[in-house]
DNA sequence: TGTACATCAGTGAACGCGCGTTCACTGATGTAC
DNA sequence: TGTACATCAGTGAACGCGCGTTCACTGATGTAC
């Protein structure tokens, strides 16, 4: 690469970085204004116009670098459960804590802009958790404790599950880590963490027993489902 | 109560559902101007200040409305359950979905300033998912299904699984009536509930089968939780 | 009931500010010979 | 290797716009007598 484009490209890379920073600040992607991020970068706001055509397209682009780190851990996640399916659920739950407060900016992004005011980043969001949701589907068909579950609807509806507790996990941790007073973070850290691997092991029962009333037919528009009693 | 408060009144809630309606339309809350919706109710910008002392305010005081009608629905679903034990799984969905679809500007506001921009919102709206979480333990402590569930942590994870699950239940349904083709929404809308009626069901599978392994102490800092391996 | 004064929700002009965007430019880096 | 020209990331001035906020005001409604 030469001189010139690898110049271009720090430039380029500065200017998702800071967004990124401001949004896991607790701002609003769609407050963050091109002059802001330019500023933060040291560049006078018309250089903005060299990298991204506007702020929503800047935001897709970063959508994609935090789509890929939150698959990354979500991956090594499952793939740590293949090789040594007996780890304990405490184990998984602070491996998993462990990385989103290593790198929480992606996390926060991606949450706070799934129901954020951009239109487009909404979509895009909805999209990669389509593609999570398929991830953590296959890894989950590898999965011996969950092989008695067939239906690819009810997999499916699992993984979903797994996505969107996790999300809500990793920013409960995210924002357990603000609290300014160190015995109360730890304290209330800890009750956290207990009550996730609690939720993650209600869902486990739940697996363990599962076994589905058929349905009568395949068309989702008839389907009935399951009917046993709510609670 | 005199004209002219009655009058001042109407104004006020006018500023509060215009905000609202802007928001259930995807604006994120810290981008909507007291302007704009000072301009919404007909009412020049200055008059704004007449009602509420900045955004942030009215922020606060709309949080507390919506607060009390999802509290209102929940606790409609939780009264029918215990007249009625044995509904079906579906039908209890179905009438969650039915609430929604008709009222959902306070979810749309609820869910997505939960991450929003506004600190003091986020911080309100955290407040108000502790309260509900109360709530539905002390709703769940009523119920045949749930009395083999004593430790309070373990009711306590399951009630904060419940709020966050219905959360994403909500946002997904109302996202779903926006499809404009009335053939695919129709298809969607059933996979969906589908969907929502079998993780329902895992997660009634995983209480009916609840059993904790008694941990050592009641300090939660040192409380290994139970240690089944995780799928 | 009628009158004189007080209250106060809503008005309209004005302000300084940060915004996105345009445009002509500069000067370091790249390329052709 | 040296020179002459092309490219293009970054500059700086300028624009019109919507913003929050101030201030003195208006006139319908409320209150005291």
């Amino acid at each position: 690469m030469s001189l010139r484009e690898d110049r271009k490209q720090q430039s380029h890379q500065a200017l998702l970085d800071a967004t990124l920073a401001l949004s896991s600040q607790g701002r609003a992607f769609s407050t963050i204004s091109l002059r802001e991020v330019a500023h933060a970068v040291g560049l006078v706001p018309t250089a903005f116009y060299r990298h991204f055509q506007d702020m929503e397209q800047l935001g897709l682009e970063l959508l994609d670098q935090v789509a890929i780190h939150l698959k990354g851990v979500l991956n090594q996640l499952g793939q740590a459960y293949l090789y040594q399916p007996n780890t304990r659920t405490k184990t998984g739950i602070e491996l998993f804590f462990q990385a989103v407060e290593y790198h929480p900016e992606p996390w926060i992004f991606f949450v706070a802009e799934r129901w954020g005011g951009s239109a487009v980043l909404r979509a895009g969001i909805e999209r990669e958790i389509r593609f999570l949701t398929e991830d953590v589907m296959h890894e989950l068909e590898k999965m011996q404790a969950a092989q008695h579950i067939q239906s690819s609807q009810d997999l499916q509806a699992l993984a979903q599950m797994l996505i969107d507790l996790s999300l809500n996990w990793a920013m409960g941790w995210i924002h357990l880590q603000h609290q300014a007073d160190p015995e109360l973070r730890r304290t209330q850290s800890n009750v956290f963490k207990t009550q996730s691997v609690l939720q993650m092991q209600l869902l486990l029962r739940g697996i363990l027993h599962w076994h589905r009333i058929p349905t009568k037919t395949a068309d989702p528009s008839i389907s009935t489902a399951t009917s046993t009693p709510l609670i």
